[in-house]
DNA sequence: GTAATAATAGGAATTATTACTACTTATTTT
DNA sequence: AAAATAAGTAGTAATAATTCCTATTATTAC
C-alpha cells in the first residue's frame, strides 16, 4: 500500500472524532481540502484502512460507520438521537466463554445496545 | 393489521428456519406458493411482523436478516460460511450495568460475535 | 529521469430497500 | 348478502449505500 495524500486525509478525519462517521460524512471533510475527490475513493480507503487494521467498521443498521478506537468495546446507540457512544462492558472472557460453550474460536464482538 | 394470505405464508417461512433468512431468501420460498407476489409486499409484511413483535429484525453488516426467536439472544457468524447461529451468552444483567454505568436504558441488545 | 503500477476522479452499475399507484380483497355496515 | 371502506397487493419506479470500471495521475523503484 502506497503513500496517497487522500488516504492519509482520511485517515486524519476519523482519528479526528468519536462520532463514529459514515463514508458520506467522511466524503464531506475530505472535501473541504480536496474539492474533487470522488466517494468511491473514499470507499476504498475506508477499507483498505481496516484491512490494514488502522481503523473498524462498525454497522449501525444498515450503514457502515468507522471508528478510529480498535479496542474491544461495545456501543450504545440512542433511540431518539441516533449517536452511538462507545462503552466497555464486557472483558476478555467472551473469547474463552464462547470457545468452551460453542467451539467457535471469536474473531471479533460487535455489540449495539 | 386485517389478515393477509400472503403474510400469513411470510410468518410461517420465517417461522420455519433456523437460518435468519434475508428478504430476498424469504420471496423466493414465498413464491414457490405465490408466484407473483412482489417483493415489496415482503419488506412491507416482513416489517410489520417485526413491528407487531412476531419475528425480529437483526442485522448481518449491510443486510437486514428476520429470526422468529424473540428471545435475547446472540449470533455467531462464521467467517467462512456466513452462517449466523444462536447462542445465550449473557443474562439479565446487562441491562442493570448499563444503566447503573451509563444511565441508558437499554430496549435491546444486539450482539454478533 | 523514466518505467512500472498503485491510486484517483468521475461516472456507471449493483444491491438492498422503500415509495407510489391502480387494482384487489378482507372486514364492516346496512 | 350486497355495498361501502380501507387495508393489502403487484408491479414498477425511486432511493441510498456501496462497488465496479476506465482513462488519467501520482508514487516509488531503478
Amino acid at each position: 500500500m502506497r503513500y496517497s495524500h487522500q488516504r492519509e486525509l482520511i485517515k486524519e478525519i476519523v482519528y479526528s472524532t468519536n462520532s463514529h462517521p459514515t463514508a458520506n460524512w467522511v466524503y464531506g471533510e475530505v472535501k473541504k481540502s480536496v474539492p474533487n475527490i470522488s466517494l468511491g475513493t473514499v470507499y476504498r480507503n475506508l477499507k483498505q484502512l481496516n484491512d490494514k487494521g488502522m481503523i473498524r467498521t462498525i454497522y449501525d443498521g444498515a450503514i457502515a460507520r468507522y471508528d478510529w478506537n480498535k479496542d474491544p468495546h461495545d456501543h450504545l446507540k440512542c433511540k431518539v438521537c441516533g449517536d452511538l457512544i462507545d462503552v466497555q462492558l464486557f472483558d476478555d472472557n467472551i473469547r474463552e466463554t464462547v470457545l468452551k460453550k460453542y467451539k467457535f474460536e471469536v474473531d471479533d464482538v460487535e455489540m449495539t445496545i
